[in-house]
DNA sequence: CTGTTAGCGCTTTCAC
DNA sequence: GTGAAAGCGCTAACAG
């Protein structure tokens, strides 16, 4: 107990200057390699030594400097960077957890960064991240990554692109079956007795909505209709300015009888709006969300596993890091229906 | 043009060595340090040798290597690690989302990771941070932080808790005003005529939800009512297991006229249940969520602001890492209501 | 204004 | 088994 007195730590506020291995090597008695054997759990050591590094450890306090070990060339920081447009949104959350939980059972470490859609900020994170060494980055990229991006790209020791393929970049790419989704989603209002249905995203820009879009078409013209450009809602990002554009189009044309929301802020703006208006109408989302069953009808939707996807792209990225060179892989990822009863609402059963 | 074929980039699966300051130094003709001083933004540097510096770096494709300029003594990794209890928890979603702006504004970058609740999780992870060096950890401690814990906090350069405080250890800490909450929120639905309210709620372990369940007796009692131990439901960490306990009490106790629910999951499970029973009470959730404002009637909810607890995060540690040796912190957050008309539900209206 | 020299804390030859 | 010496990429004196 008097032992535990002198081996207090001196207050935060006088930062104490940590013990480094010359200072084990000393107390010890031994030399700086033997030490740093006993750090990296190397077995060829004498246990009278091994046991005297130990105390001297404890006693000083050591704790390895882990950014003057990784200096050295062929060392690797352990560090993965992972860059999606916005922490603040839910929507990410599984993905992030997955693959927090994949790298860190590697011993990686996750640094999180939004690049808000934004590319100069994408661009000011990726360089930051160079500059750190990460071993790897996971991204979605954002919708305009820039003109020197293919070149930026070119320097990322292992890169793993999320939800939106760039064929400029040599990347390992995870998507989501979007096509075949968006087509699935469809079907599931046209089974429900839909038959004008909205098309409600994001900017069409982006690859993913696109590809959704294509699919909702297939599925219109499989079932003999004709898409029409008036019933595609694209281009809102908030599900505030979903919902109002949803209030406008259903005052323009109420025999729209379904509405196919593309990404989980649009199936939220949906809902939104119809819980205002007190309607009803079929609606379909794409990606599942925890409110889908809480409204009343429950929410169907079409989805990915997004846990999946940040397993996937942990194991991506450590793959490479690991040394395989071979070519760049295409994951798609399957869609699944989740059927909880909006997709078959018939707007007169209000 | 030629430049540009020359300049490009060996392929990934070559790991090309990056360039040094030296080599920088060698190619431009200037010693290392000047170099160092182009790099760092110092201005004492003749124009032309600025130039031809900034040439041989885009000749070279150099980029600074932070790790090793930050393993110097008095210099700061910038590295700055938060620790929750779940990412993939949307609840935590904000909070990630304003500390990592508001550290990408001062040039840090964040580490994030999952304790699960987990005490050798939990304490592996400060340590894996400190052989990293961060500057600060920001930290919501898990139930049971360990016996090390104190010793371990004290190591850490800048410690900020949220949510949870813990008076053993020393560090700026940010709670929200939790039994103002609670009292908040059961009056609201006392107001709204509720007589028998139940208490739903994770385990009264945590000093959060012990406070809440505090406010809500206070509440109780001021009304003159005396809390009923049989309505208190506490220890159910998932949605899920919320919701099976709500039917259970409800089936035991149909009298039961308003349900407080002490944390988002617990909302969820309790809006999850009434929504299987057919049935109708008066709720009101703690913390807000999006699912709050789609179900009919719209949840009222206490709430705070998870954004701005992050942004104070965020300045707190920062404020420490620049030397700020002040007293502690301890920062008590204001709750508000946002009454959205699930307070004032009588089980007859259903 | 610029370059030389000496470290930072660690790992890595390579002898003993 | 163990240790001395060299060096990773960079920055901090300190001369010039």
């Amino acid at each position: 107990m008097t032992h535990e007195a002198v081996t207090r730590t001196v207050p935060r506020s006088t930062p104490h200057k940590r013990a480094t291995m010359a200072d084990v090597a000393a107390l010890a008695g031994v030399g700086l390699k033997t030490v740093s054997r006993y750090v990296n759990g190397e077995t060829n050591i004498a246990p009278d030594i091994s046991a005297r590094i130990g105390e001297a450890i404890s006693a000083l306090n050591f704790r390895r400097n882990f950014a003057a070990a990784s200096i050295r060339p062929g060392r690797h920081s352990e560090l993965i960077a992972l860059i999606i447009e916005d922490i603040a949104n839910p929507f990410y959350s599984a993905l992030t957890g997955a693959i927090e939980n994949a790298l860190r059972d590697e011993g990686f470490v996750l640094i999180v960064a939004s690049s808000e859609e934004d590319t100069a900020r994408h661009t000011q994170l990726v360089e930051q991240f160079l500059e750190r060494r990460v071993d790897g980055l996971i991204i979605v990229p954002p919708r305009d990554p820039g003109p020197q991006w293919v070149r930026l790209a070119d320097e990322i020791p292992a890169l793993v692109l999320l939800d939106r393929p760039d064929p400029q970049v040599t990347a390992d790419t995870i998507v989501a079956d979007d096509r075949a989704g968006g087509r699935l989603a469809t079907e599931l209002l046209l089974e429900g007795g839909s038959r004008r249905i909205a098309f409600v995203g994001e900017s069409l820009d982006l690859v993913s909505v696109a590809a959704r879009h294509r699919g909702y078409q297939d599925a219109l013209r499989a079932a003999g209709l004709t898409p029409d450009p008036a019933l595609r809602l694209a281009g809102d990002r908030s599900a505030d300015a979903v919902s109002r554009t949803v209030h406008r189009l259903l005052a323009a044309d109420p025999t729209i009888d379904g509405l196919f929301g593309s990404n989980n802020r649009s199936a939220v703006g949906i809902l939104g709006a119809l819980r205002e208006l007190g309607e009803q109408r079929a609606v379909v989302g794409f990606d599942d969300f925890e409110a889908a069953t809480l409204v009343s009808p429950q929410l169907t939707v079409v989805t990915h596993d997004l846990a999946e996807m940040g397993r996937r792209a942990a194991d991506l990225v450590l793959r490479r890091i690991r040394g395989d060179d071979t070519e760049p892989q295409h994951v798609t990822l399957p869609v699944t229906a989740i059927r909880r009863g909006s997709d078959r609402i018939r707007p007169q059963e209000k």
